[in-house]
DNA sequence: TTAGCCCCAG
C-alpha cells in the first residue's frame, strides 16, 4: 500500500472542508479509496461519514464505516458514527449502533454517552435513557460535563424535569451549558419562574450568557407574558451584543408577541438585516396569538415577495389564522397553495387543513379529505377534528356515530376526544349518551380532567338540570375551577335562575376577579328578572376594579377581502351605510314578529335607547353588511370572537326568513345555520 | 489525537 504524507492529509482536509455537494464528496470519498488514504487517516474517513449522513445518505456513511472500523478496540470511528446518526434524527440506528458497540467489547467514552443520550431525548426514550445512565455509572464518566449535561437534558426532555434536576444538583461544577440545559429544561416544563431564578443565579456566579441561554430566557419571559420583563432581555441582548445573533433576534420577536406586544416584535423584525423562515415565522404567530390575523396575511404577501420560501410551518400558521378567522375561502386558498407548493404534509398540517374545513363550516370537505387518509394513517387527532367539528355544528348524533367507529378502529381516544364528544352531546342535549360517554372514560383509562366535568356541566346545565349539575360540582374528586363554574353561571344565564347564579359567581370573581365575561353573565341574569339595582352594582364593581367588556368583533367574508365589525363600530369605512342598513332591518323584522330581547342590552337606561344599542352589536352588523354586498344567493357566513347574543339570534332567525337568506353563524362556542327562520340549534344553545 | 452537551417558528 502506497503511503502517503501529511501533506496529502492536508490537502485533503481542506478539499472536505470546503466541500458542499453530494457529487464533490462522492468524489473526494473514491479518490481517497483509490489512493488508500483512508484507511491510514481516519479522521478523514470520520469527516466524510459525518457529511454523507447530513447529505442525507446515512447509509453510505454505514457503509464507509463498516469497511473501515477495522481496529476493534478503537472507538473514534463508532462514536462518529453514533454522533452522524444521532445529529440527524436516526434515533434507533444510533441506540443500534451504541448496542452493537457494548457487545463488540469496544469500550464508551466522554464522547460517545452524550450523543446516545440526545439520540433517547429527542425521542422520549426514558428506559432506554436510564439504561444509559447506568452504563456512565458503571464507565465512571458522570464526572464530565458534557455526560452530564446531557444527562439532564435528556432527562427533562422525557418529561421527568424532577430526575434532570437530581443530576444537575449533584454537579460538583457548573458550567455555562450546564445551567443553560437546566434553564431550558424549566422552560419546556412551562416552569418559567423556575427559569429565570436559575438564569438569576448565573448572574450572581458571574456566568457570561452565550446566545443559547438567552434564547431559552426570552422563551422563558415569553410564557410569563410580562412585558417588562422582556424589556429587560432585549436591553440585555443589546449590551453584551447578542442582538447581531439571527437566533436571539428571533426568540425576541416571539418574546414580544407572546407578552401581547406584538407592535414591539414587529419593530425588532423590521430592524432585523437578515430575516430566515423562523423570523418569517415567528412573526407570523405573533400577529395570530394576537388576534390579528389580517396582518399576518398581509406579512404572508410580504414573505412570498422576499428570499424566504413558507415551509409546512408557514402553512400551518397561516392555516390556523384561516380557522380563527371562520374564513373558508382564504382556508381553501391556502389549502391549495399548500398543495402546489409541494411541501410536505405531514399528520399534523393534514389535521389542521381538515379543522380549518370543519370550523369554517365546510364538513363536507373535512370529512372527504379524513376518507381519503388510509385508516391506518388516521392519528386520534383527525378523529378529534371530526368529532369536535360534528359537535360544534350541533350534530350530536353524527359525532357519537364517528366516535364509535374510531372505537371499533381500534384508535385509543384521548382527553381532547372526550372534551370533543362531551361538548357535542351539549350542543345536542343529548344527556342521556354525554352522561354515558363520561362514565367510559375510566373504561377507557382517560382520567376525567377539571375540563371534562366542565362539559359536563355546560351539558347538564343547559338541558336545565341546573341541581344535579350543582351536585356534580359538590361532588367532584377536582378543586373545580372557573370553566366549571361558569357553565354553571351560563346555565343559569339560559335557565333564568338568580339563586344558583350568585353561588356560582360568588366562586367566580373569587377565581378570576378580572374576567369581565362572569360580571357580564351574572349582571345579564340580574337584568333578565329586571333587578336593575344589583345590574347597577356590578357595574359599579367593575368600573371600581377598572374591568371593561372585553370588545365584541365579528368577521365576514366578502369577495377576496374580510370586513371586521366592532360593537358600535365607527371604524370600519362602511358604518354609515351599515347603520343605516340595521336600523331600516329592524323596522321590518319588528313588523314580522320580532321582539327585541332587551335583556341583552347591558345598561341601565329606558328601554328605547336599550333597543336601539342591541342594533350595533358587531354580528348583526356584519350580517347587514353581508345582506348589502353579498349577492342574494350567497351564504352570509359571520365568525364572532364571543358568544352571540340571545338577541341577535332571535333576530338572525328573522332576517334569515324575511330576506330569504342563509345566514351562518360561528360564536365562540358553536355553529348556527340560520335559514327560513329557524336555526340549526333549534335554539338551545 | 481526531470529535462534543444547551437555543428561536408549530
Amino acid at each position: 500500500m502506497r503511503r502517503l504524507g501529511p501533506s496529502t492529509e492536508g490537502f485533503y482536509d481542506q478539499l472536505l472542508k470546503s466541500c458542499n455537494f453530494l457529487a464533490s464528496l462522492r468524489q473526494i470519498h473514491s479518490s481517497l479509496t483509490t489512493s488508500g488514504l483512508i484507511n491510514q487517516a481516519l479522521h478523514l474517513g470520520a469527516k466524510i461519514i459525518i457529511k454523507y449522513t447530513t447529505y442525507g445518505e446515512p447509509n453510505t456513511a454505514r457503509s464507509l464505516f463498516n469497511s473501515i472500523h477495522n481496529d476493534k478496540s478503537y472507538s473514534f470511528l463508532w462514536n462518529t458514527m453514533i454522533r452522524a446518526y444521532a445529529n440527524n434524527g436516526h434515533c434507533v440506528e444510533t441506540l443500534e449502533l451504541y448496542s452493537t458497540m457494548r457487545r463488540s467489547g469496544i469500550s464508551s467514552n466522554s464522547y460517545t454517552f452524550p450523543f446516545v443520550l440526545k439520540a433517547c431525548a429527542s425521542n422520549s426514550l426514558i428506559l432506554e435513557g436510564k439504561v444509559v445512565h447506568g452504563d456512565i455509572l458503571r464507565t465512571g464518566f458522570l464526572s464530565d460535563s458534557y455526560v452530564q449535561a446531557a444527562l439532564v437534558d435528556m432527562y427533562a426532555k422525557c418529561g421527568q424535569t424532577d430526575d434532570g434536576c437530581k443530576v444537575f444538583d449533584e454537579m460538583s461544577v457548573r458550567d455555562l451549558v450546564s445551567w443553560t440545559v437546566m434553564i431550558t429544561a424549566y422552560e419546556q416544563a412551562e416552569k418559567p419562574e423556575e427559569a429565570l431564578i436559575l438564569f438569576q443565579k448565573t448572574q450572581q456566579e458571574g456566568l457570561l450568557s452565550d446566545s443559547v441561554t438567552i434564547v431559552s430566557v426570552a422563551s422563558a419571559v415569553g410564557q410569563l407574558g410580562d412585558v417588562l420583563k422582556a424589556q429587560a432581555v432585549h436591553g440585555y441582548a443589546i449590551c453584551n451584543a447578542f442582538l447581531e445573533d439571527l437566533c436571539i433576534q428571533n426568540s425576541i420577536v416571539a418574546m414580544y408577541a407572546r407578552c401581547g406586544n406584538v407592535e414591539k416584535a414587529r419593530l425588532v423584525f423590521d430592524m432585523m438585516e437578515k430575516r430566515d423562515l423562523i423570523s418569517w415565522n415567528s412573526m407570523l404567530t405573533g400577529y395570530i396569538q394576537n388576534g390579528q390575523a389580517s396582518e399576518a396575511l398581509l406579512l404572508f404577501d410580504e414573505m412570498q415577495n422576499s428570499d424566504c420560501k413558507p415551509n409546512p410551518v408557514t402553512a400551518l400558521i397561516l392555516v390556523s389564522a384561516c380557522t380563527y378567522l371562520g374564513s373558508r375561502q382564504l382556508g381553501r386558498k391556502f389549502h391549495g397553495y399548500i398543495i402546489n407548493s409541494n411541501m410536505k404534509i405531514d399528520a399534523t398540517l393534514r389535521n389542521a387543513v381538515m379543522d380549518m374545513y370543519a370550523k369554517c363550516g365546510d364538513l363536507d370537505t373535512a370529512e372527504n379529505m379524513f376518507n381519503d387518509i388510509h385508516p391506518s394513517e388516521r392519528n386520534v387527532s383527525s378523529w378529534n377534528v371530526l368529532i369536535a367539528g360534528y359537535g360544534m355544528h350541533g350534530h350530536g348524533r353524527k359525532a357519537l356515530e364517528f366516535f364509535s367507529q374510531m372505537l371499533e378502529e381500534g384508535v385509543k381516544p384521548d382527553h381532547i376526544t372526550f372534551t370533543s364528544i362531551l361538548s357535542a352531546c351539549s350542543h345536542a342535549g343529548l344527556i342521556d349518551e354525554g352522561r354515558k360517554c363520561f362514565a367510559d372514560m375510566t373504561k377507557l383509562s382517560v382520567k376525567p380532567e377539571v375540563k371534562h366535568y366542565a362539559c359536563m356541566v355546560d351539558m347538564l346545565g343547559r338541558a336545565g338540570c341546573l341541581y344535579e349539575a350543582f351536585d356534580m360540582i359538590k361532588q367532584m374528586p377536582l378543586p373545580p375551577n372557573d370553566s366549571v363554574w361558569g357553565a354553571l353561571l351560563l346555565a343559569c344565564r339560559i335557565h333564568g335562575n338568580t339563586e344558583i347564579g350568585e353561588i356560582a359567581a360568588n366562586y367566580l370573581f373569587q377565581l378570576e376577579p378580572e374576567h369581565t365575561g362572569y360580571f357580564v353573565l351574572m349582571s345579564n341574569i340580574y337584568a333578565a328578572s329586571n333587578k336593575w339595582r344589583e345590574v347597577g352594582k356590578l357595574r359599579e364593581d367593575m368600573k371600581n376594579k377598572g374591568l371593561k367588556k372585553p370588545a365584541a368583533f365579528s368577521v365576514i367574508e366578502y369577495g377576496k377581502d374580510i370586513q371586521g365589525f366592532h360593537t358600535a363600530d365607527r371604524v370600519n369605512p362602511y358604518w354609515k351605510e351599515v347603520y343605516k342598513k340595521v336600523e331600516s332591518m329592524a323596522v321590518e323584522i319588528k313588523m314580522a314578529g320580532y321582539m327585541p330581547d332587551l335583556s341583552c342590552a347591558l345598561h341601565d337606561v329606558e328601554d328605547e335607547d336599550r333597543e336601539h344599542m342591541l342594533n350595533y352589536h358587531s354580528e348583526k352588523l356584519a350580517v347587514a353588511f353581508g345582506i348589502m354586498n353579498l349577492t342574494p344567493e350567497a351564504v352570509i357566513q359571520v365568525t364572532k370572537n364571543l358568544r352571540v347574543c340571545n338577541d341577535c339570534h332571535s333576530a338572525f332567525r328573522f332576517i334569515s326568513y324575511i330576506y330569504r337568506r342563509k345566514i351562518i353563524v360561528r360564536d365562540a362556542n358553536r355553529f348556527h345555520h340560520f335559514e327560513g327562520g329557524t336555526c340549526s340549534c333549534n335554539d338551545y344553545w
